[in-house]
DNA sequence: TTGTCACCGACCGACCGTCGGTCGGTATGT
DNA sequence: ACATACCGACCGACGGTCGGTCGGTGACAA
C-alpha cells in the first residue's frame, strides 16, 4: 500500500473522525478496525499506534465529543440576567431544538445509536454526559433554591436524576423509532410521557406546575408529522 | 464423546441453568458457547439444535427469570388488606430484604453484572423487568390515587418512571461496588442518593413527604459494613 | 554550504487465537 | 422407517500482535 506519513496528531484526528462517522452510520459493534483502516487507508499495525484497542478507539471519540458540550452550558450556566427558571428551560430547549432542526440526522443517528448493538457507545456517552452536565445543572438548582422556585436538599443528586430521567426519554424515543413507528398514536403517547417527566421535574424541584419545559410541543410535532 | 440422550425439555433446562450459572459468574460476553457446552457436555451442534443464537440463549433465561417474578409480585397487589402506601412499601422492601439477606451472593453477581460486558444482559433484563412490574406497580399507585394518598395523572408512566429511577439507583449501587469501595464516605453519599430517589417518588406520586420507604436504613448498614 | 549518517516514529501486513455459527453425518428410541 | 438428539470438523470474521520497513530530521564532519 502506498506509503503516506501524517503527523501524529492530523492522523489521529482523521481516526477519530472516520471512526465516529462510522460507528454514526454503521453503529459499533458491526464497524470492524478493517472498516475503519480501509476508509482511512492505513495498515491494521497503525491503527494500533494511535490507539491501544478499539474500545480505547471508542472512549476518545466520546472525550472528544463531550468536551464541545461544556461550551454550549457553560454560558447558560454563568449568565447574569436570567433567572433559575429561565436557565433550566434553556438547557433543555437549546437541545430540543437541535434536535428538531437536524431531524433526518437524528432520525438516522437514533435508529443506529438505540439499537443493541451499541449499548455500550450509548452507555458510555450518558455516563460522560451526566458527568459534565450534572454540575451545571445543580448550580442551576441552587440557584433557584436561593431564589426561592425550587426547594431541594441535594442538589446535585437531584440534578442527576433529572438528566437521567431526560436520557430514559431519549431511550423511549429510541425504542419508538427502532420498534414502531412515527404516527399519531405513538405520538400522543410520547408527548404524554413528556408531559410526566416534565411533571416530575417540577414535583421534584418543588417548582410551580406549568413553570418548566423540558421538550417543545412544536417541535415534537414537527419530528412525528414530518 | 458418550453419547447422552436426553428427553428436549430436561436437556433444555439443563443449558438455561448451566448457563445462567456461567453467566453470572463470568459475565455474558466472558462466557463463550464453548464454555456452556463444555459444561453441559454435549457438542457444538447440539447446542444449536436448542438455541438459535447465543442471543437467544441469554432471552430465554431472562424470559424464565422474570416469571417467577409475577408470583412474587401478584399477591401484594392483590392483598385488599393493605393501602396503596403499604403497597408501595412492600413491593420495595421485599426486593431489598431479599437482597441484604443474600449479602455475598448479590455483591458477587453485582460486580459481574454491572461491568461493561454485560450491558445487553443488563438492559434485557431491565426493560423485561420493567415491562412486568410496571402494570402492577401502576395499579398500587391507582389504587393510592382513589385513596387520596397519591395525586398522579399518567400512573403507568409514573410507574414507569419509579422504577426506572429504582434501576437507576441499582446502577449507581453497582458503579460503587466495581469502581470504588464498601467504606464509610461511599455508605453515606449512597444512603442520600436514596433519600433524594426516595423524595422523590413521594413528589412524583404527591405523597406525604416520610410515607414511602424505598430502601431500608438498617439493610444498607449491614451491606456496607459486613 | 553540503554531504552523510544515526535515529525516531509513522507505517506495513502476515499472522494468531478465539469467537459465534454451520453442516453433513451418526446413534437411538419408537 | 422415521424422527430427533447428538456429534465434531469446519468456516469466516473479528480484535489484537509483532517483527520489520522506510521517510523525514537534526547533528556533525568535510
Amino acid at each position: 500500500m502506498a506509503r503516506i506519513i501524517k503527523e501524529h496528531q492530523e492522523r489521529r484526528q482523521e481516526l477519530l473522525d472516520v471512526a465516529q462517522e462510522l460507528f454514526y452510520r454503521k453503529g459499533y459493534d458491526s464497524t470492524s478496525i478493517t472498516d475503519v483502516i480501509e476508509a482511512v487507508g492505513i495498515a491494521k499495525g497503525t491503527f494500533y499506534h494511535y490507539f491501544k484497542s478499539k474500545e480505547d478507539l471508542l472512549d476518545q471519540i466520546i472525550e472528544r465529543q463531550t468536551q464541545g458540550m461544556d461550551q454550549t452550558i457553560s454560558p447558560i450556566v454563568q449568565d447574569t440576567d436570567m433567572n433559575a427558571t429561565q436557565k433550566f428551560n434553556m438547557l433543555h430547549s437549546e437541545i430540543a431544538h437541535y434536535k428538531a432542526v437536524n431531524r433526518d440526522v437524528m432520525l438516522l443517528l437514533t435508529r443506529v445509536l438505540y439499537a443493541d448493538a451499541n449499548l455500550l457507545f450509548m452507555e458510555k456517552m450518558m455516563k460522560h454526559r451526566i458527568l459534565t452536565v450534572a454540575p451545571k445543572l445543580a448550580e442551576i438548582i441552587s440557584q433557584g433554591v436561593e431564589e426561592s422556585v425550587f426547594d431541594v436538599e441535594f442538589t446535585y443528586y437531584t440534578a442527576e436524576l433529572i438528566l437521567r430521567m431526560w436520557a430514559s426519554l431519549g431511550k423511549d424515543f429510541g425504542q419508538i423509532v427502532l420498534y414502531e413507528e412515527l404516527n399519531n398514536y405513538t405520538k400522543e403517547r410520547y408527548i404524554q410521557k413528556c408531559r410526566v417527566y416534565e411533571n416530575a421535574a417540577e414535583r421534584m424541584l418543588g417548582a410551580e406546575e406549568g413553570s418548566l419545559h423540558m421538550f417543545d410541543r412544536e417541535a415534537l410535532e414537527v419530528f412525528f408529522e414530518g
